[in-house]
DNA sequence: CGCAAAACATGTTTTTTCGCAGGTTTTAAC
DNA sequence: GTTAAAACCTGCGAAAAAACATGTTTTGCG
């Protein structure tokens, strides 16, 4: 059947093992699904009821200039989604959680994947092959226009973070990012509920390691946060926010 | 009737004199139109019939933070799309020319525009209201899909442009800028086919006036470029790609 | 034409950020 | 528990970029 060639095994970059036979939607619990929301549940375990992906922590399951074959939604996990610059350095441009789309070249004519994507934690994956998809919006509007929505939200993220990257200094995005993280994945026992590494911010912020460490310290000395480790606590949400309000003069990302 | 509410002039950003009362899709040549690819010639004219405005060299038709009514299609001539951020400095998120759409946020529950856009030449838009639109794409899947399209392409060259800021320095985003322009507005009698000031250049490449001089200078002496007050003429593209190909891995903005 | 404003240009100073070097602490594996 | 690797931390000099100052050229307008 056509399903099997869509499907990620055969891009050979995912094992057999990984790839569930047949939980599907159906037993996904992700309410805010942009494809549960809209198709019934017969179409759905017809058209996207066997593409699991289990990824194990620090996967990657999106190589940049590999061929697109369709896109991912995070079905439970977290995940990075970068660019790679001159020496391998990272810029990442969001972070996904559960229920988000990874992948917007999985549509048109586009042949490759211009972002690679890498699980932060042990994360669970769904699969939708490009043509299924592709077929499922041009049949269903509104479908199609929570995509569109999607897309629309995503790219003033972006274009915000355009300016972000261009106008703030080095503290001052790390101070977003620290507020972003703190919003996109929220709080667990008092501290951020994700885990990143000093790099990861910094790769982020658009900066470097030093310069995250250097200010981090500042702001556990200036009583703003607190770290124990990779546990950062947000001490003082509110003045890290007055610190870059400024910049924001009409609520952005 | 219901569409006067919607129109522009109720904004009271636009004088009477700048819609024009009744020119409408039928006499656009907009080719590339997302409407007018996919509505009927019929229904084009009951739902975005009355909806021209025309807009002097200069100015802003849309202001960060004022209320979204709806969208702008640019049937003719030449526009950029800013944030404004600390003591007014601008960040260019993009240009657009005929045919590209304008203030994404006009679907949706979003109440406030996050962009301004400014005329560079005389320009003609086309308005449409957000909640007719809205419900053309609701009920058109091919028109929601190609904006879907439409978005999914604008976001992934705004997280390459993240990348591109984040990373180059500020010659090489200056190259950056001048090849963007290159693509876009292409060139006209060997000159970039769009007149821009040093300013212009700057708050889109996100760096000052005084740098995008003093490189637009050695890019002279080096003959790269040549220089002719505001036309810039690029003499050696492919040294110019070439300077910044590093950071293109795969084919990028 | 004459004038003022805008745009362009360049040299100098100051600030910010980076990158390296060298260290400590933590984590994971054997 | 030992050990190696990864992650974290700090100081300092170098480099890049911004900010400032000041002058020139061009443009638009009465």
């Amino acid at each position: 059947m056509s399903l099997a060639i869509a499907t990620p095994n055969s891009t050979g970059i995912y094992s057999k093992k990984l790839v569930s036979p047949n939980p599907g939607c159906n037993l996904c619990t992700n309410s805010n699904c942009l494809i549960k929301r809209n198709i019934t549940a017969n179409a759905k375990s017809t058209l996207f009821g066997s593409n699991n992906i289990n990824c194990k922590k620090g996967q990657q399951f999106i190589i940049e200039g590999a061929p697109v074959n369709g896109l991912f939604f995070v079905q439970k996990g977290k995940v990075k989604v970068f660019r790679t610059g001159i020496n391998g350095r990272e810029q990442i441009v969001r972070f996904a959680k559960e229920g988000e789309i990874i992948g917007h070249r999985g549509f048109g004519t586009d042949e490759y994947y211009s972002i690679g994507a890498i699980a932060l934690e042990n994360t669970v994956l769904c699969y939708v092959s490009k043509n299924l998809l592709q077929e499922a919006l041009m049949t269903n509007a509104k479908l199609a226009y929570d995509f569109m929505m999607f897309y629309a939200d995503e790219l003033n993220r972006s274009e915000s973070k355009v300016k972000t990257i261009s106008q703030m200094n080095v503290r001052e995005r790390v101070i977003d990012t620290l507020l972003y993280i703190h919003r996109k994945f929220g709080v667990n026992n008092g501290s951020l509920n994700v885990l990143l590494n000093r790099k990861e911010y910094a790769d982020h912020a658009g900066t470097t390691e030093e310069q995250v460490i250097r200010i981090f310290s500042a702001l556990k000395k200036e009583k703003l946060i607190s770290i124990n480790r990779k546990r950062i606590s947000i001490s003082n949400i509110q003045a890290l926010k007055r610190e870059i309000s400024e910049h924001h003069f009409y609520l952005d990302s």
